[in-house]
DNA sequence: ATTAAAGGCTAAATCCTTTTAGCTTTTAAT
DNA sequence: ATTAAAAGCTAAAAGGATTTAGCCTTTAAT
């Protein structure tokens, strides 16, 4: 805050004009003499002088400032937010954070005003359809970056987990081992995340030759009460115990955990439980799960490389499917 | 985007200060004929104007958004996170965020980030002590609430755990079990969440007269590998399985269940361990541990109501303790 | 001695809103 | 018929930076 060029320019008896072009490293194309430069350069740094980034903004129609939008901040969502945050912060740039809770009004309100809030770019992880995000596509005139559920589309940047990979082989592996009665606890249907995981799952079936039943497959949402309800239809509507579960997100695993603590307290000795998404604590339980770590960070770091790529060096839009690591307890 | 006020002003055929006039409700004041600002109203609705945040804030000189830093974005921050950005979005702020990583600082140079790109308050988990915040607090003229970690001081505000408190219940639960030797695992020595954990934690003892032993408490950081060192010396250091560890943060009790299942497996047997913080796996690992929940919900939605008390309703600072809620399992 | 080029700097416009001070016209009052 | 008040609106400044076009002076070239 505080001094202004106008201020710093009557202390350095010049022009406000020649104090800018001096800061900004114009002074040679400008012929500003070094005397000048270096008198203005010494009395700019004696009086730690910043430029209003506002001022800036207005008259350069750049914020510095990406929006993040994403479901929750949770454990994966607040490394990758963290990490988003970090190198943008090496770049000079900030984030501005929004939350949807997984509700696509939410998160409509959300774009609509991080876009007015002149945000130079939106890092999004979107619950929009290709249809809904066309739209918006028209509208928005900023680069978005989706990250962690992508759209399909040859013009589309995203950077996801290589979900419908990870979930095979994690599916693989329990195969592998003999089972060969695998029950799928899915989230929200049509994000990728969903489509991607349930085909690894099904491909890994069909590879090992193991037969995919569709009354195996569940897919109500991502909240721990989802993963609750899809483990009691499980335990409940079919008599014979299940030889293993998969549950597509640690929040489904909680859910799981939760159903199996209240009502079914054996169910690990006849039940196999893998997920997707791995968690620290899990290192503890009892019997081993096995799980797919998702790498937030590597995610994270490419969402933002594209997107400075596309605001500071006019690359065009990029994808990019991140390796997961399957975690064998 | 799009549409400026002039631009509007040119279509219903008024200067562009009727226009800004009427939208910001002072047509009556200024004397505005109802009929000329349903005129304009009408027009800006089809439109869908939106004024130019950026400039704005410019002439305002208030930018409509709070700068949060914290240490990390992990699950308790997280949701704090989370809170505060929603609890902020209702009243038209926005949240820019930030970490720390616990680094001194990186916590100065972003406070100093955020202040000049004018944010109009700042949330701050905060490292400093009392006299670097005061030297902070001559320099920076917007506001400042403290969440989480608290400094002492009549005029600096605050919204945190009562982290004696629930230490002292905590700690007192397991005193009046019999257990009579209970080791500290703490975090961050200087900050107020250690010492105010550490108080209720000897408090507890005094009051059910157990006997401390300053060899039992040990300080060394936050970080899951701080865990792991203090359970290491633990239990290497002493002869005697000790009866019960308090590990004052959920990544301590990480480190110590780490040290557990890779070095002494058998530790559960013989050791009661209770942790400040709650986790929801805790309720799945055997035997259970008693915890700490931190009402990450109301320490937000406290803070940002502060600020925005201070911001817009000229009240001056608060100081909030919020009562987390004891766990036994 | 004149012209051209180079050197060194600045006025003013621009980005978009908000707000102050004040202008013009109409109506009411004496 | 004046004067005062009310009605209805607007010009211009301010906020702080960037950038274009161009001014004035000095040096070099012919």
């Amino acid at each position: 805050m505080s001094l202004s060029l106008e201020e710093l320019a009557l202390k350095a008896d010049v022009s406000k004009t020649t104090v800018s072009l001096v800061l900004n490293g114009k002074s040679s194309i400008y012929r500003i003499s070094k005397e000048t430069e270096n008198r203005i350069l010494k009395i700019a740094k004696e009086h730690n002088y910043k430029p209003n980034s506002i001022a800036r903004a207005l008259r350069l129609n750049k914020s510095l400032t990406i929006g993040l939008i994403i479901p929750y901040l949770n454990r994966h969502f607040g490394r990758v937010a963290e990490v988003i945050e970090q190198n943008a912060r090496e770049l000079g740039y900030q984030i501005i954070i929004a939350v949807t809770q997984d509700c696509l009004n939410t998160e409509h309100d959300l774009i609509e005003n991080l876009y007015e809030r002149n945000v130079d770019g939106l890092i999004l992880a979107t619950m929009m359809n290709r249809d809904q995000f066309n739209d918006l596509s028209s509208k928005i005139k900023i680069p978005i970056v989706l990250v962690d559920r992508r759209i399909d589309g040859d013009d589309i940047a995203w950077v996801v987990s290589d979900d419908e990979q990870g979930t095979y082989e994690l599916v693989s592996v329990l195969c592998q081992e003999g089972v060969k009665d695998i029950y799928f606890v899915g989230g929200i249907e049509k994000l990728s995340t969903s489509i991607d995981r349930l085909n690894g799952f099904k491909k890994a079936l069909l590879d090992q030759g193991v037969e995919c039943n569709q009354s195996k497959i569940q897919q109500i949402g991502y909240a721990v009460a989802d993963g609750y309800e899809m483990t009691k239809n499980i335990i409940e509507r079919f008599s014979k115990t299940p030889e293993a579960i998969f549950t597509s997100a640690i929040t489904l695993l909680e859910g799981l955990l939760q159903y199996a603590k209240e009502n079914k307290p054996d169910l690990f000795s006849h039940t196999r439980v893998i997920t997707y998404d791995d968690h620290p604590m899990l290192d503890y339980l009892q019997p081993p799960i096995f799980s797919v770590r998702q790498n937030a960070e590597e995610i994270a770091k490419k969402s933002f490389e594209i997107m400075h790529g596309i605001l500071e060096k006019n690359k065009s839009f990029a994808q990019e499917l991140i390796k997961p690591e399957l975690i064998l307890r």
